[in-house]
DNA sequence: GTGTGATAGTGTAAAAGTTACAGTAACAAT
DNA sequence: ATTGTTACTGTAACTTTTACACTATCACAC
């Protein structure tokens, strides 16, 4: 009896990764797991992610493996891009359905153990795969998205202060900002409110906390008709 | 010896899909073709497509795909989003790499062949698998990205007219803009230049003809910084 | 309890951009 | 020459963005 080709030779598989972003200690970091796939990928590190099974749906891969491996399930993600190229993973013919993936920072630090580990974004060098293409296109998406909708919440504690907001833009956007305008442009989008709450035991004069309205990623309209 | 099993009943089969879009007659219209898949899908319509085989890109099926079937071959696409929903195809289990893509009215008119037939995009009904919700996305993103890309390039000719550029801006968007207004936006976003062509032949004054600048599609910094 | 260090919080005027709005110009056809 | 049709243009009111600096409130050290 002739030896069975396995399935993912003959075929193209489809796998999911998923770009998980965090914000602390002043700045983006994206969560890398190690990867050993001889030959060609020895002792290198890349994104989390796995095949797409049968039964399941991308959003369902995606949430079987960060929970599995990573022990990460309180997380926002979303679709970015799906990846074809031929060379993209040596071994096979692998299409990945790349994602973009957010954590607040309480649940980053949760979340170092199984060989998970924070990289700064500005630090990181050679990935797996074309792993190094998708964080890109992910550092590029995430950056733009902050301009035109309300993502940011997901990297933030459910309440926070207009510093660490702005702190957020910030790293992410690679820019500072008037710290009066930033708030003058913030409150006017009504995409957050004043819990009515301060902050307690700091050094210096306590911060109003603030908290998102409403629960969704939502585009907030900044563009101007033409 | 026992029959085998098609590789697509036991494992994901991996697809792309494209929403090819043209305005003309004063309407956006969408590219469809007969779909013939008993017994789920008889005598439907869906969106142009197929598999993508092992040793293609997403971008190589979309050209086989379209040129093959459809003989369209100058088209822009772009990819729009991956849907993976687990009944969407109530044959196989099939991953659709769906696309977006932009065709000049001649060109339009020269593919009124092989069975494609241009629909109004208000006029769609029923269509095959999950091609409705497709269109809808693809709709949506078109509608945005012409407010912060010169993506509209390719819907028009090398040469057009400021009223025609306007229509088209009118008819996707689905509002109408005041002449002058238009013209001053549109101009200072330097997207397009006068060639110092004027239209010939028309019963009225006759318009400058306009160009586009560069040949890529490239998105225009219309947001504010915060 | 006073002083110090640190971060929070606030207003305004100039500039730029957006909006609303109507009449003249240039062509073909008659 | 008249008519019908579309091209083309400017400005004032309004809104948004930008640039910019000082006072307020807390913990802590003394």
């Amino acid at each position: 009896m002739p030896k069975e080709i396995p399935i993912e030779y003959r075929t193209v598989v489809v796998a999911v990764d998923v770009v998980v972003f965090s914000v602390f200690d002043g700045a983006l970091h994206v969560l890398l797991i190690p990867v050993n796939r001889p030959p060609h990928y020895v002792a290198m590190r890349g994104l989390p992610g796995g095949i797409m099974e049968k039964k399941e749906t991308s959003d369902e891969a995606v949430l079987r493996h960060l929970s599995g491996k990573i022990g990460l399930s309180s997380i926002y993600f979303e679709q970015l891009y799906t990846f074809t190229s031929l060379g993209r993973d040596k071994r096979n013919r692998v299409a990945s359905i790349a994602h973009l993936g957010l954590v607040t920072a309480t649940e980053a630090k949760r979340v170092e153990r199984e060989g998970g580990v924070w990289v700064p974004v500005h630090e990181v060098d050679k990935l797996a795969f074309d792993h190094n293409e998708i964080l890109d296109t992910a550092v590029v998406r995430l950056a733009g998205k902050l301009l035109y909708t309300n993502i940011v919440r997901h990297l933030l504690p459910k309440k926070f202060t207009l510093t660490e907001l702005q702190k957020v833009y910030e790293i992410i956007r690679n820019e500072t900002f008037d710290k009066r305008n930033f708030r003058k442009k913030i409150l006017s989008m009504n995409i957050i409110h004043d819990t009515g709450e301060m902050q307690t035991g700091v050094a210096n004069r306590p911060a109003s906390l603030y908290s998102f309205t409403g629960t969704k990623v939502t585009e907030i309209p900044l563009i101007s008709v033409i």
